[in-house]
DNA sequence: CCAATTCCTATCATCGCGATAGGCTTACTT
DNA sequence: AAGTAAGCCTATCGCGATGATAGGAATTGG
């Protein structure tokens, strides 16, 4: 699961996108706005200033503002930086690696042979993604909402498995 | 964080793959074999029984087995059996869906957006990787493990974000 | 009958997470 | 200078999930 302070963080990293001409936004606008908790928020967004992708201004007229472009900000930072490497096992972590104890050779370990797959791929979505394009593609699906045209279209996918499409 | 039942369930399975030949195996041995404690792995076997997977036979020569051929058990069913759905948002899973109360519209919610392709990415890794394909992956690494032909390779995958490649 | 093994329930300790409280500091407005 | 709106910082709390253990009942081979 999604820890909520990196859902928070999205969901205000996209607003703060939406509202860079607007100058600095109050913490309790975008609370408001999101329907998430204040003080959490409050929290969060200190996070994404101390680690350089916010602007603060304090006193009336302040709040937070994008201090970077959104087509610079990697998605799969702004999880780690607030909660933490997102690696399925110890073992794969590069900044927090420690070797799993239960496990007697890294090389053959069948667990980590197959969750090193399951992260790659995770990596390459989240690290491969910036707020502008996840911006553009929010934008994307309200306009083909009305549309009978849901979603992106993958059509040329390959066949993985031959059975259904995966549930849950 | 891949929960430490399904890490050994796998590990479990692995093993009972490899000793399909030698009749009922008892769980003390594979917990020997495979460092697990012996009374968390029987609950884990237990629940692999009650799912289907594994067939037990009890008394002295007892143990257990697998019920079903390597090649037909799909590894996203064996987590799922023991740690519930692994979607990354409640919105995200198919059996265990519940709208997420904090998000307005769903149709048109960003972080849903974003990990929806990562949930996809997984599910068509742990649900398109048999337990017949994992062992074989397994022997493949210990082979090329004395050479320099470290993991499987893939070569041609396509600049995805062009910068580095990806951390954690 | 005995011993080995699965089966089942209950219980525990710990930890991470989501959230809140309370106060301090900065800075704009009047 | 006062008042006030905002960010900044620390501490704490309740709760549930997780990893693990205890103890015993049921089954079955020798
Ligand atoms: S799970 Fe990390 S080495 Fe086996
Ligand atoms: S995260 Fe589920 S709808 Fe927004």
């Amino acid at each position: 699961m999604l820890p909520m302070k990196s859902r928070y963080a999205l969901k205000a990293l996209v607003f703060l996108a939406r509202h860079q001409a607007d100058g600095p936004v109050p913490v309790a606008g975008i609370a408001a706005a999101e329907a998430i908790p204040v003080k959490f928020l409050e929290a969060i967004l200190l996070e994404l200033r101390n680690s350089g992708i916010l602007t603060s201004r304090r006193g009336p007229t302040g709040g937070y503002q994008l201090r970077v472009e959104p087509e610079t900000v990697h998605l799969g930072d702004v999880i780690r930086n607030l909660s933490g490497p997102m690696a399925p096992l110890p073992c794969l972590s590069k900044t927090a690696y420690h070797r799993c104890t239960e496990c007697v050779d890294e090389a053959t370990c069948a667990v980590r042979l197959l969750m090193a797959d399951v992260h790659a791929a995770t990596l390459r979505i989240v690290d491969g993604t910036t707020l502008a394009q996840l911006v553009a593609r929010v934008d994307a699906s309200a306009a083909g909402e009305a549309e009978g045209q849901s979603e992106r279209c993958r059509p040329e996918q390959g066949p993985v498995s031959a059975k259904l499409d995966f549930i849950d």
